[in-house]
RNA sequence: GUUCUCGUAGCUCAGUUGGAUAGAGCAUCAGCCUUCUAAGCUGAGGGUCCCUGGUUCGAGCCCAGGCGGGAACGCCA
C-alpha cells in the first residue's frame, strides 16, 4: 500500500466530501489544495469556483461559497479542520498531533518522508567538460543544477546515471594536436613532450586564436581531426594521453564541487554508432542531401520559419527553407558527422547499455533549439521507443554585474577551480578552519545558484558570495552547526516531541517542514529547485527566530527541554537531509 | 527576418498548474551580545509587477499587440 504524503491524505478526504456533495453529477476532476498564505491557514482550496460554474443552474447551490459550505460540512478527516471564507475559499488547518506524528517520522527515520512513486531510471546528462579544456565559471550552472536535480531524483528512490558527455572527439582536439605539430612537441611521428594539464592550458587557447587567423594552421587542424577520427597513428595515441590527463585534472574539479558521475564517456564513444544511426534514419527514407550534406527535416506540418539573412541588409536575398524549424545536417559535406549525430548515437548505445525511462539533459540555454532537434529526430527515427522522456533543461548564463558574459577584468575566462579558491579565502578569513571553508564557500556558490530560477541568467557577484549575510549557503550550515553545538552539550539529555505544542513558533517550524516536503514534487514536476532552496531557508529562519526565543539549554522543566532538543533535532536532519538533496555538504561546526 | 527567453522595491532575485493585503536578501535607518555560535534576532521606510487592450467572480501569472535586454537559427559544440 502506498503511503500518502499529508498533502495528498487531505486531498483525499477533500475529494471523498467533493463526492459526496455532487454525488449525482459526473464527476468534474479532483479538488486540489494549495499551501496558502493567509494567517491560521496551512492550505487552501479554490475549486468551489470553477466547479459551481459548471453545475447544472437547477441545482440547489446559489454561489460558490454555497457550495464550499456544502463540501465543508460533509468533509471528514483525521489531519486536519476546515473553515470556509468569502468568496468561497476551504481552508485548512492540519492538526498538531498529525505535525508532531510526521516530526517523530523523521526524527525515527533520519530522513524526510517524500511521495511515493512509480519506480524510474532517470539518464543524466550535464558538466558540459571539454578535453584540453580547463572548468570555467560558465560551467557552474550546468554542475549545480544538474547535480541538485540528479540527487532529487534519488530522494524519490528514482535510479539515476550521471555521464558528463565530454567534449572530446572535435577540431579542438586537432587544433592541440596540430599546435604541438608546429611547436616539435610531435616530431617523426613521436611524442616528445610530457602532456599536462599546464600545458594544454597554454597550447589550447593559443592554437584556438591561430586557427581565426592562419587558414593553413586550420586546414591543418581539421586534418589531424580526420584522422585522430579514423583512429590514425600517432594522433590517437596522443590523444588517448590528452584525455587522461585531462579527464584526471576534470574529476577533481567535479569533486571540489560535491559532484559525481558514473560515466566519463564522452563524444567519441559514440562514433562507432553513428553510421548504424545514419542506417537507421536511411533506410526510413526520412534523409536527403542537400550542398553534399546528409540532412533531415524536423520540421512539423504548418510551422513555418524562413532561413536567416546572410546580410540582413540585403532585402533581395532569397530564403532557402520555409520550414516549420530548421533542418538538421547530419553529415558534412566531407563526410564528417555532427554533434547532433553524435548525440543521437550517444542515445542509442545509452539505450542499449541502460534503458532509462527519461533522458535529461542540463546544458547552457543556447543549445535549446540543438536539443529540440535531437529529440524530434529520436521521435521521427524511432530510435528509441516512443514513451520515453526526453527533458532539455537550458540554464541561463553566467553573467557578471554588469550582465554581460562573465569575463576576468582582463576579458579572460575564470577557471572553476579560482572561483572555489576564492570563496575558500574569504571563508578562512572569516575565521572558519581550512577544512570546513571549502565546504561553506562552494555552499554560498550553489545556494546563490539553486535558489534562482534555473531558466533566468545567473549573476556571478563575488562580492555577494563571500560575505556570507542573510539568505545564503553560509545562513543554513550556520543553523546547523548551532544545531550542532546544543545537541553536543545535552548529549545526555532526552529528546523527545512532545504532542502538546505551546508557541506558534514552534508550529511555524513543523509548517515549514511540511511544506519542505510539498517542494519536491513541484520540482520534479517542473524541473527547477528553486521551490526546494526557498523552503530550506524558511525552516532554517523559522528555527533562528525559535531560537532567539527559547534557551534551550537552560530549560529548568525536562520535558519542555527534551521537547526542544527533538524539535532541534528535526530541524537538524530536515536541513541536512535537503541540503544533500541539493548537492549542498554541511560542516559539524564553523 | 523567424523562434526562444527575460522585464517585479535603489541592487540581486522569489512568486508552486490564475486566488485573499505582491514576498525575500542586500543596501539605508532604529534597536538586541556578562545568557546554548551576532555568518544571528527585532522593527521601520521602500512597488505604475515594462506599456496597451482582452479573457473572468478574480491576472505579476493566461491571450493579442507593442517597447526594451539577451540568445539561437547548415558544415563549431
Amino acid at each position: 500500500m502506498k503511503k500518502l504524503t499529508l498533502k495528498q491524505q487531505i486531498e483525499k478526504d477533500l475529494n471523498v466530501a467533493v463526492r459526496c456533495v455532487i454525488k449525482h453529477l459526473p464527476f468534474l476532476g479532483e479538488f486540489k489544495i494549495t499551501s496558502s498564505s493567509q494567517e491560521g491557514v496551512d492550505y487552501q482550496c479554490n475549486d468551489c469556483f470553477a466547479l459551481f460554474k459548471k453545475l447544472d443552474k437547477n441545482m440547489s447551490w446559489v454561489s460558490p461559497f454555497d457550495l464550499a459550505e456544502s463540501i465543508s460540512k460533509n468533509f471528514k478527516s483525521e489531519f486536519t479542520e476546515i473553515n470556509v471564507s468569502k468568496p468561497a475559499f476551504l481552508n485548512f488547518r492540519i492538526k498538531n498531533s498529525q505535525l508532531v506524528k510526521i516530526a517523530k517520522d523523521i526524527n525515527k527515520n533520519g530522513k524526510l518522508q517524500l511521495e511515493n512513486q512509480e519506480k524510474q531510471t532517470v539518464f543524466f546528462d550535464y558538466g558540459g567538460a571539454n578535453i584540453g579544456k580547463e572548468l570555467h565559471a560558465g560551467h557552474l550552472r550546468t554542475i549545480i543544477v544538474g547535480e541538485a536535480l540528479k540527487r532529487v531524483y534519488n530522494a524519490f528512490g528514482h535510479d539515476t546515471i550521471a555521464d558528463t558527455y565530454l567534449g572530446d572527439w572535435g577540431l579542438p582536439l586537432g587544433l592541440i594536436i596540430a599546435q604541438l605539430c608546429e611547436n616539435g612537441g610531435i616530431k617523426d611521428g613521436k611524442l616528445w613532450v610530457d602532456i599536462t594539464l599546464e600545458m594544454l592550458n597554454d597550447v589550447y587557447p593559443l592554437a584556438s586564436k591561430r586557427k581565426n587567423i592562419e587558414p593553413e594552421f586550420k586546414k591543418l587542424a581539421e586534418d589531424i581531426t580526420a584522422k585522430l577520427q579514423n583512429f590514425v597513428e600517432p594522433y590517437y595515441s596522443i590523444y588517448k594521453k590528452i584525455r587522461e590527463v585531462s579527464v584526471t585534472r576534470i574529476k577533481k574539479n567535479y569533486e571540489r564541487m560535491g559532484c559525481t558521475f558514473d560515466l566519463y564517456n564522452g563524444e567519441s564513444n559514440a562514433q562507432p554508432y553513428v553510421d548504424n544511426v545514419l542506417g537507421i534514419l536511411e533506410k526510413q527514407g526520412l534523409t536527403y542531401i542537400d550542398k553534399d550534406c546528409l540532412m533531415i527535416n524536423v520540421a512539423k506540418d504548418g510551422e513555418h520559419i524562413p532561413m536567416p539573412k546572410k546580410n540582413p541588409a540585403d532585402k533581395n536575398e532569397p530564403q532557402l527553407y520555409k520550414n516549420p524549424m530548421p533542418p538538421v545536417i547530419l553529415q558534412k559535406g566531407n563526410g564528417g558527422d555532427l554533434y547532433a549525430t553524435s548525440d543521437i548515437a550517444t542515445i542509442l548505445y545509452r539505450q542499449r547499455d541502460f534503458s532509462p525511462d527519461k533522458y535529461i539533459y542540463v546544458t547552457d540555454f543556447r543549445q535549446s533549439l540543438h536539443f529540440t532537434q535531437v529529440f524530434r529526430i529520436i521521435k521521427k527515427g524511432n530510435i528509441v521507443a516512443k514513451n520515453i522522456e526526453f527533458v532539455h533543461i537550458g540554464t541561463g548564463a553566467v553573467v557578471g554585474t554588469d550582465g554581460k558574459p562573465f569575463k576576468t577584468r582582463d576579458g579572460g575566462t575564470i577557471r572553476l577551480e579560482e572561483v572555489v579558491d576564492m570563496v575558500k579565502d574569504a571563508v578562512i578569513n572569516r575565521g572558519a578552519s581550512a577544512e570546513s571553508a571549502e565546504r561553506i564557500g562552494v555552499s554560498a556558490l550553489k545556494f546563490a545558484d539553486l535558489s534562482n530560477n534555473v531558466k533566468t541568467d545567473f549573476t556571478f557577484d563575488m562580492e555577494k558570495f563571500t560575505s556570507f549575510e542573510g539568505k545564503t549557503g553560509p545562513y543554513l550550515l550556520y543553523t546547523v552547526a548551532r544545531i550542532n553545538s546544543i545537541l553536543n552539550k545535552a548529549i545526555d539529555l532526552n529528546t523527545c516531541l512532545e504532542e502538546e505544542i505551546v508557541s506558534s513558533t514552534e508550529r511555524n517550524i513543523l509548517t515549514s517542514i511540511i511544506k519542505l516536503v510539498d517542494s519536491y514534487p513541484i520540482a520534479l514536476h517542473t524541473n527547477t529547485l528553486n521551490t526546494i532552496a526557498d523552503s530550506i531557508y524558511i525552516l532554517a529562519q523559522t528555527f533562528n527566530i525559535f531560537y532567539g526565543q527559547t534557551n534551550i539549554l537552560r530549560e529548568t522543566d525536562t520535558k519542555k527541554q527534551s521537547h526542544y532538543l527533538g524539535l532541534c533535532k528535526l530541524v537538524k536532519t530536515s536541513i541536512e537531509f535537503a541540503l544533500w538533496s541539493l548537492g549542498i555538504d554541511t560542516v559539524e561546526t564553523m
